[in-house]
DNA sequence: ATGAAAGCGCTAACAA
DNA sequence: TTGTTAGCGCTTTCAT
């Protein structure tokens, strides 16, 4: 893929930063008795000759004697410049704390080496670990990354990803369901763009999706293995089946996200199956820890009136400062189910999974004996539940991979006038993982 | 703070984005029949005018038949400007596509209006969830957040953190223990920088502390007063005390960072109390999910042949394929200890509490009865583990605000020449939540 | 191998 | 109110 590496006219991003490569300014050395450091640029009470100037590549000409081309080139490690000065000037750059204005070699180079990243919340664990495979598949390129949070405002209208200043990245890649086409050609304005996420209907704009589809259907045909009849799907969409127009016209979810997608393919797995959610096995709930915490709870309370369980006392709840004892959960002939069929629990995520883990702990509903769990994702801390989680695993670092594989080619192609030719949509690999919870 | 707010030579951040509040371009007007989407920009055959040519100032200018100034002035909406034009003027651009471009601005304004935060690891929760804090601050006073993960080059040695074409950035906000003020200062070069972290001895860098003594101690007051006359250390610091010049030189852990703080002040309450935290309970590993449960196996082993606890089989491991049955654990009367006082378990994470709770779990040994657990940190999914983990909670927005409104006074008097003054070390508060893993 | 000139796109300062 | 000039710091021609 570094075929334009010649000397040609392309920039590459990877060859950008040679004098960075340096050991920093106020390490005069490699080695030297790590005890004294007197390390402060500027001790704090003398200016000595410009109080915050910053040094620029005239400076370092001015200095050295040459001309800033030179400089330039010579930082940089073009071949037009004698090995002998390279150095000289080099060291001199470095001892007089030089670095390139970004700015500047942006604004000639139309350049920045820089991948923007845009996801929903730093605070959901998927994403965030999309967001490191991410950044280290682009710095393995050669590029950096600026991961922001789309910051959508607040309340379900207004869910606009504020366009910003951010023509200074190279790509751009939208952690974000939840989107349309308009906005994240609005967003990227021109630069080459990736959305992950379901945009099966994009026809400009490249995306990749997280297998909802058959991750979800092996999810149901796994609980159905493994004995489960009946089945409650949690954190499923608010409204079904999708009557898109009926509903709010600024509704939470959007056409076709993540959930119905899910969802829709539970379904349909389970009616081969001759099983059938209903509006009653059709539990929304948020996809948070609480909102699965919630939901669950609520669905205890009714499985215990239908299936007349004869729980003991759970947990209290899990608010911060209540709950006391440890359960009786286990005393065990205390919590059974009426019929011996276990109850199937499909979590559309996995956070809503590990919320309604605690909650079913509560209640002294018994996993995986009384209801069987499985979530989606394949989060870290799912193997370290109790019980653990079973999974739909996607593999994050092969989709990071792939991902910026693509936006990278994209880049590094646009000049080149490439044939658009409508929008690839990718599908990521998936795992059932079968952990305590659904065994 | 908005105190420049005025027409005077500062540019502020927040006024630079007029034309983005406007809807985006390919969205005709507000409302539109939902169902026919002709959203595309270019059908993907034809080549309009100019394939990928970005509309500058000078274009909208040529179009419009004012000035470049003029235009400018309009879209940035300086007072200079009669309405009418204005309007005019701001419709044509937005029509045209018009979007400044950012590097030419930064380099006229010496300002980009973004912060950047450097992390370790996104994928980390508490440093996740401090980033998400960190960017609704900035955001909120009018900058953007740039996200990075520091990339520590891999193996202890080379934990430099790489410097690299980031002097677009008006403020750097480091989150990253392990951190020399060399380092800082050669990231930060010039501009404004914060460290979160044990920074106590920087001279030059204003940083905030996580409480790590007073929190830690407070940790150990209530494992004390829950009745614990024992205590273990998870996730201690390898050496003890800490013999800095001894060690390799590259050492893993910093002079005086987390880690050493927290089990310093442990040790220093414990002993208060009379009690004694040997070599033999303290117990290091990775602040990691896995790194607790390692060594909360360890620990349970350990306890086992100690204690002469009769446990019931717990369950199996954590990893993926291998635990099939839920534990018995439960089973009131199988495991207590021989003595009636439970062992009081630090953690100086709640990552590793959190796979120490797994790993108890697994072998029998139960929480709170036979152990008490505390963390570190406040995670969210404290409140939902199985039993929910007590925590020495940081107040992350706390912090986040802090640590914003002193960066953005930095940035906005830097030109000012402020007088260095000295670093500012603060300390976050904290507050300790007990939950049934204490109880 | 080195240097001089021009300009990337924008905006502060000064005319008009 | 509007336009003209100059220059932020860098790098690509095109001389030398």
């Amino acid at each position: 893929m570094q075929s334009s590496q010649n000397d040609a006219d392309a920039v590459s991003p990877a060859q950008a930063e040679p004098i960075d490569d340096l050991p920093t300014s106020d390490r005069p050395s490699a080695a030297m008795p790590a005890q004294s450091q007197p390390t402060h640029e500027q001790p704090a009470d003398t200016a000595p000759a410009d109080p915050n100037h910053v040094v620029t590549l005239a400076d370092v000409a001015r200095a050295t004697g040459f001309s800033q081309m030179t400089v330039s080139n010579a930082l940089r490690d073009r071949p037009k410049v004698s090995e002998a000065n390279r150095r000289k000037i080099k060291e001199i750059a470095q001892r007089m704390g030089y670095q390139a204005n970004a700015a500047a070699t942006m604004l000639r180079n139309r350049r920045s080496g820089i991948i923007q990243i845009v996801i929903d919340d730093f605070e959901v664990p998927f994403h965030a670990s999309l967001a490191k495979y991410l950044a280290q598949e682009a710095t393995a390129r050669g590029y950096q990354v600026a991961v922001r949070q789309s910051e959508r405002s607040g309340s379900a209208e207004m869910r606009v990803l504020k366009t910003e200043r951010g023509l200074i990245y190279d790509g751009v890649i939208l952690d974000a369901p939840n989107i349309t086409e308009a906005q994240v050609l609005a967003h990227a304005h021109g630069r080459p763009a990736f959305v992950i996420g379901d945009c099966a209907d994009f026809s400009a704009v490249d995306s990749m999706d997280t297998a909802c589809a058959p991750g979800a259907a092996a999810a149901a045909e796994h609980l159905w293995e493994r004995g489960c009849r009946e089945f409650y799907v949690l954190g499923a969409p608010e409204h079904w089946p999708a009557d898109a127009a009926t509903t709010n016209a600024t509704n939470t979810t959007n056409h076709m996200d993540f959930g119905p997608r899910r969802f829709a393919a539970i379904v349909d797995a389970l009616a081969r199956h001759g099983a059938c959610i209903d509006d009653d096995h059709r539990i929304p709930c948020d996809w948070t820890l609480e909102g699965g915490h919630d939901a669950a709870t609520r669905l205890a309370t009714r499985l215990r009136a239908t299936h007349t369980i004869n729980a003991a006392d759970g947990m209290a709840t899990a608010d911060d400062s209540n709950s006391i004892r440890h359960s009786n959960t286990g005393s065990e002939s205390a919590a059974v189910w009426a019929t011996d069929v276990p109850v199937g629990v499909l979590c559309l995520t996995d956070t809503v999974a590990l919320g309604a883990l605690r909650a079913f702990a509560e209640h002294g509903v018994r996993v995986p004996d009384d209801v069987r769990v499985i979530g989606f994702d394949g989060l870290a801390i799912d193997a370290y539940a109790v019980p653990s989680l079973s999974t739909v695993a996607m593999d994050v670092p092969a989709m990071a991979a792939t991902v910026v594989a693509r936006l990278v080619a994209a880049i590094e192609t646009q000049p080149a006038s490439a044939p658009p030719a409508g929008a690839m949509h990718e599908t990521i690999p998936y795992r059932l993982v079968a952990r305590e919870s659904s065994r």
